[in-house]
Parts: C-alpha cells; structure tokens; sequence
DNA sequence: TGACATTGCGTGTTATAACACGCATTATCC
DNA sequence: GGATAATGCGTGTTATAACACGCAATGTCA
C-alpha cells in the first residue's frame, strides 16, 4: 500500500475536496519526479529546462527552429526565452544564426557537443523514468497517460 | 477524444518509451494546472508558493509551526525558506515570535488577515479544482490518485 | 563544567525567473 | 510608396530561487 498524500504533507485533516486531493496529488508527484531528474541533470552541469531544450532542437535536425518554436514545444512555459538560448549557446550546445529570408527570425540549432551530452544522457535518462514508473504495469502507465490527458484537455 | 501530448508539444516522432510519455504528462499537466492557479491567485498579489504555506499554517492553528515543520508539509521542497517567510511577514498574513522553551526555534503563526484572505480564497479556488478535474468522473479522479500515489512510493 | 558536535535559523552572493519596454524587420492599407 | 501596425527578438530591471556559509542555542560526553 503507497503512502497517503496526507501522510506525505503531515496533514491532521482530510482534504477539503477530491478534486483538491487530484491536483495536489499532480503536483506533488510532478515536483518529486522533476526534483529526480533534475539531482542526475546537475552531474552533467545542466538544468531540466536546458535538457528539453535539446531534445526539441534534436528533434528539429538540421534546420534548427526560431525562438518562438522552440518555447511553444516546451512542457513548461518560460518566458525569459533568450537568455535561456543565449546560456545554452555560451555552453557551446547550441548556435544562432539571423535568417535570411526574414531577418527577424533568429534560427536556433543543436550542436555536435550539444549532440553528443544528449546521447550520453539518453540511457541513463531512460533508466531513471522507467524506475519512477517500476510499480505500475503498462495498462495502468497507459490509464494514467490517458487521464492525465482529459485533465488538460479542459486547460 | 482528448489531444495527445505530442500535438499538444508538436512532436512528429513517437515518445521513446512509455515511461518517459508519462513522465512529461506529469510534468505537463501539473504545470497548466499550476500556471491556471498561479494567473488566479495573481489577482490577490499572492504566489501559489506562498498560499500553500498560509494553508498549512490555518491547517495549524493557533500553535503555529517552526520553519522547518512548514516546509516539511510543503508540496515542493523550497531551499530559500527564511525569506519565503520574511515577505508574507512584511505584508501581514503571518507573524514570527522565537521559541522561549528552545530559542534555537522561531514559531510562525497565520495573522487574521492571513485568515481572511484564505477565507475570500477557499470558494473561487475549489471551484478552479473542480473545473479543472471536470471531465473526469469521480472514479476516474481515484483512480488517478491512486496511480499517482503509487508513482510516488518509490521516489 | 568545559570542549565539541548538532540543530535551527539567518545572511551574503550569484544565478535565474519574471515583467515591461524598446529596437529592428516585415506586412498591411490607403 | 509612405505611414502605420504587427511580428520577432533582445535588453534593463526587479524579484525570487539556489547555494554556501556563519551565528546562536542546545545537546553530549569526558
């Protein structure tokens, strides 16, 4: 039997409504996984936010995307966008190039080094996620999936 | 049909594995979920880190709680506890008295404006949850705490 | 009872987030 | 085609997070 949430905040009193106890409990659950991977991350001298930036601009190849792009595929938003890029290219991960056909759009791509620390991470980061999901089989991962979805399909 | 996370991140390629799916549908969800009551409880001049520690300590009572009971009943761990405290201190919603039994201890207590201002806050933001939540039934809600708590059970 | 460790909290500093604004470039409309 | 608006990005500033350190109070043990 997993321990209750109200066990985990110390909690006297139940909670006001099940609704309520749904979306601590998300949170919850949310910040202890990302705390997780974020503890692994800082060996490598990288954030959870400079991770998922990669995997976007690894997904996008060799044609790279805009700013914009990039944030809109974000799982979080973060709206100090440029600075986030601007450390990521000091680090030597990624570049920035002015576009040529429209000169406002700032092309952003992944790097061989940038490349490289996401293949080393890959393994590893796998391992970590199906360690956090070791106590559910895969019709109760694909459950949790699919609520989770009609949760945001009214955000 | 609810949207899929990879629409919703506009990802043309399929997820590497199933843990990592629900590992960012965690992270998504929680973080719309967050970001809605953030953009609520903005409206009072109030973060949601903040709220949470008004609630645990209305939770506490006249007693109060030392800062580190507070932050052990925190959803997400806060390194930078002290001046967390200090700011909902200068604007009134709590009060700090050190300990005469062990004055290694500093007691915080919730102040009656910090009431009030939970009080005009407990309708408007159980309705959010339960707007939130309301494409679900109510075994479809257990459900997904109890995945969630199991999740949590080894982290 | 005095030296040492432990506990609880505060402080100083750096890094990052958050917000508003401004500049450059392109599109639109008369 | 020139004024105006819209778009995309960068910058300046303030607030908060994150980390290491230090101080005061208490516990421990010879």
């Amino acid at each position: 039997m997993p321990t209750s949430l109200r066990e985990e905040l110390r909690q006297a009193k139940p909670f006001g409504s099940i609704a309520q106890e749904a979306a601590i409990s998300v949170s919850r659950t949310s910040a202890l996984l990302d705390h997780a991977i974020a503890e692994f991350l800082k060996s490598r001298e990288i954030t959870v936010t400079q991770y998922n930036v990669l995997r976007i601009l690894r997904r996008a190849g060799t044609d790279g995307l805009c700013r914009a792009e990039v944030m809109e595929r974000m799982i979080a938003k973060v709206p100090d966008a440029t600075r986030l890029l601007d450390r990521l290219e000091e680090s030597g991960l990624i570049v920035r190039s002015r576009g040529t056909a429209d000169r406002r759009f700032v092309t952003t791509r992944i790097t061989d080094a940038g490349l490289v620390l996401l293949d080393e991470l890959d393994a590893p980061m796998l391992d970590l996620h199906h360690a956090h999901f070791a106590l559910l089989n895969e019709a109760d991962v694909r459950t949790l999936i699919d609520l989770l979805a009609r949760v945001r399909a009214c955000l």
